[in-house]
DNA sequence: AAAAGCCCCTGGATGC
DNA sequence: TGCATCCAGGGGCTTT
């Protein structure tokens, strides 16, 4: 489900309101994608200093380590207070002082992971291969246009394999592809220096307008306080095939890459 | 080093 | 109504 305008929403929404919460307890239901790494109940007594967002992962900065919390493809958050028992996809729940923290996700590909730090082990594997953060200063064009520069698989591919820049999904990586004009079929070195340079506005743009509405709610998202995003109202290619390019009215077609759909507009996007 | 496939798991939509 | 098949916002791991 969730790239990194879902998750970016995700963490607006109770960033500031677990911030300072102390652990009274906290509870596992089935298994995710990875261990927790120590006992639920060891996490009482840390403090939830702050929440930042690497890629597509949560960062809950503890008073002592850091909890590293995943989506998946189907995960979702919610912040409250007296939350009801817990349902039979609710596989984590943090409860602080401030309120409960708690992870819905009936596919499990997601994940809380605990780690003593950022250089520990763990937090190494999952994040330390990760590329720049699109919405950040450090998301360079130079940079962007030397790393695809020796890559020859599709373009499409590159971006969601999320070495080059981080966060850009299914639905984020067909919509930037089609902002800029390119077929997503592209080989990423055969992309002359002003495409790249539109590709490289279209990501920023795509995922920054998104953040902006709230996300994209295909099916089940939410951010912590329950509430849907409308992005997907906007997308011009991604979940539309047969439809009419909003554009030329030419016919959105779909393709497989690497297991994964790809949407993209014949004529506006070039070779 | 980079690319391509394979899985993990559940539920909703579709088709017979 | 029942059952089979396909598809879904991800990504680490293994194999080429």
């Amino acid at each position: 489900m969730p790239e990194l305008p879902e998750v970016e929403v995700t963490r607006l929404s109770f960033a500031d309101a677990i911030a300072g919460g102390t652990v009274l307890s906290a509870r596992m239901g089935k298994p995710l994608r990875w261990p927790l790494g120590l006992e639920p109940m060891a996490l009482t007594g840390k403090t939830v200093l702050r929440v930042r967002r690497r890629g597509k992962y949560l960062l809950l900065d503890m008073s002592e380590g850091l909890l590293l919390v995943h989506l998946g493809m189907s995960g979702s958050v919610i912040f409250n207070k007296n939350l009801p028992s817990p349902g039979v996809h609710d596989h984590f729940d943090l409860v602080t002082d401030l309120g409960t923290l708690r992870l819905n996700d009936p596919r499990r590909f997601g994940a809380v992971v605990y780690a003593s730090g950022e250089s520990d082990p763990v937090a190494r594997k999952l994040l330390g291969h990760l590329g720049v953060e699109p919405l950040g200063r450090e998301f360079d064009f130079k940079v962007f246009h030397e790393a695809l520069a020796k890559r020859k698989a599709p373009i499409k591919q590159v971006l969601l394999a999320g070495d080059v820049v981080v966060g850009v999904g299914n639905i984020y990586a067909s919509e930037a592809l089609f902002l800029a004009g390119i077929r997503p079929t592209t080989k990423a070195n055969r992309l002359s220096r002003p495409r790249l340079m539109r590709l490289h506005k279209a990501i920023f743009d795509v995922l920054s307008r998104a953040v902006e509405k709230g996300g994209s709610t295909l099916r089940d998202f939410s951010n912590a306080q329950g509430e849907s995003g409308y992005f997907q109202l906007e997308a011009n290619v991604y979940g539309r095939s047969g439809h009419a390019c909003r554009i030329c009215a030419s016919t959105i077609k779909a393709i497989r890459q690497g297991q994964r759909s790809t949407f993209f507009c014949p004529l506006c996007q070039k070779p």
